[in-house]
DNA sequence: GGCGAACCTCTACCTTAGTATAGGTGACTA
DNA sequence: TAGTCACCTATACTAAGGTAGAGGTTCGCC
């Protein structure tokens, strides 16, 4: 009977996904609500098969909190679970080795499904994912984005100024005025607000 | 046998908590995935005792969707349910006359209960909520915000500019300008942008 | 009636944000 | 070698954001 340790920190959503993998299929459901407890966990007597880690818990960090996880247990399966992310940051969480991303948009029929492929060995990524209400052509607008534009714009979701962001990067006023332009043109924005809330709801930082 | 309307976009959660409220209690639990489904379903045959919303579900418009559901089926209780939201929706829901708010940081348990509660005539509000990592010190610091004041920063949380929110709103934009510095020291922020961040984060609009 | 609060407006001023253009560097490549 | 690209800097300017002080209106309240 393979084993899933499930961590979430909503109650209800971890309460009901387990108990109905608990009886819907042979599945032996462990589930707890934080990151650390899901390390905690894996580190006992049980041996898992599969974990799956909520992308918004709580401790989780974005993606560093999945790192961690499959850098301490090499050899558990790890697959990360969001109700809000996006296309970005599902690629992301593949690019970095996660054997699978379960959107909470999924029916409990097809989450099933998914579980089951990702024990058999394979890494299951949903196909027709993040392109319903994302009118991106075909890849991430931020893409296009250089690395000191990229890092222009984390600085811009903190809110702080052209000032600030030059000491913090340690250039000129000007450079972070030049790339904060090229940023509002590439992302095709008016203002940084604009870009700093469009990064945010893509969950990017 | 109490009959229940779930909407929640989210074909994970809806399934799994929509089979476990099946099971567990006597409910009789309609689910489906959007507002505009919901309220059709109302206007259907099928009378619900009870209304559950998820408060980040797909057209509801922050508290706009709660709102139009109670206005347009007077007699069916409404609750709200969110993963995210604090105490400050939790608290605007209620005022504006919602019959419960459940997050869904609560066991499935008291999720139960909380149901019953609600159907019994009460009104639910989760006592201990909100406060743990909520660091402002008794009420939210957006109630200090005037009527004007909030439609400003509602504004500011699309990225519009003073003239364009000057617009909006039917004002000059001195005038604007007067409300955005009010709401930034209320707020104690340096900027339109980490107002707008604030606001957002908090899921106020 | 007097008081305070929320609202709107104005003038004036200074700071920050954003645009335009131009020029310089190093790295990588056809 | 010439071309391209990301990066940094500079000057100069316009637009937008934010501050300060003063004044006026309405409304509810003691």
């Amino acid at each position: 009977m393979p084993s899933i340790l499930l961590a979430d920190d909503h109650g209800l959503v971890r309460d009901t996904i387990s108990a109905y993998l608990g009886t819907i299929d042979d599945f032996d459901v462990t589930s707890v609500s934080s990151l650390d407890a899901a390390l905690k966990e894996m580190s006992g007597l049980t041996s898992f098969d599969l974990l799956i880690l909520d992308y918004q818990m709580h401790g989780m960090n974005g993606l560093e909190g999945l790192e961690r996880a499959m850098k301490e247990h090499p050899t558990v399966k790890v697959a990360l679970m969001s109700g809000i992310a996006n296309r970005d940051v599902a690629n992301m969480a593949m690019s970095r080795g996660a054997d699978g991303f379960i959107p909470k948009s999924l029916t409990a029929a097809s989450t099933v499904n998914a579980i089951k492929f990702i024990l058999s060995g394979e890494r299951y990524f949903p196909f027709d994912f993040g392109n319903a209400q994302n009118e991106t052509p075909r890849d991430s607008v931020f893409s296009e984005l250089s690395e000191r534009e990229l890092q222009t714009l984390e600085q811009l979701c903190i809110g702080l100024s052209n000032k600030e962001i030059a000491r913090a990067l340690n250039v000129q006023e000007v450079t972070v005025k030049l790339h904060v332009k090229n940023v509002l043109a590439k992302l095709k924005v008016a203002n940084r607000t604009q870009a700093a809330l469009m990064a945010k709801e893509r969950h990017l930082f």
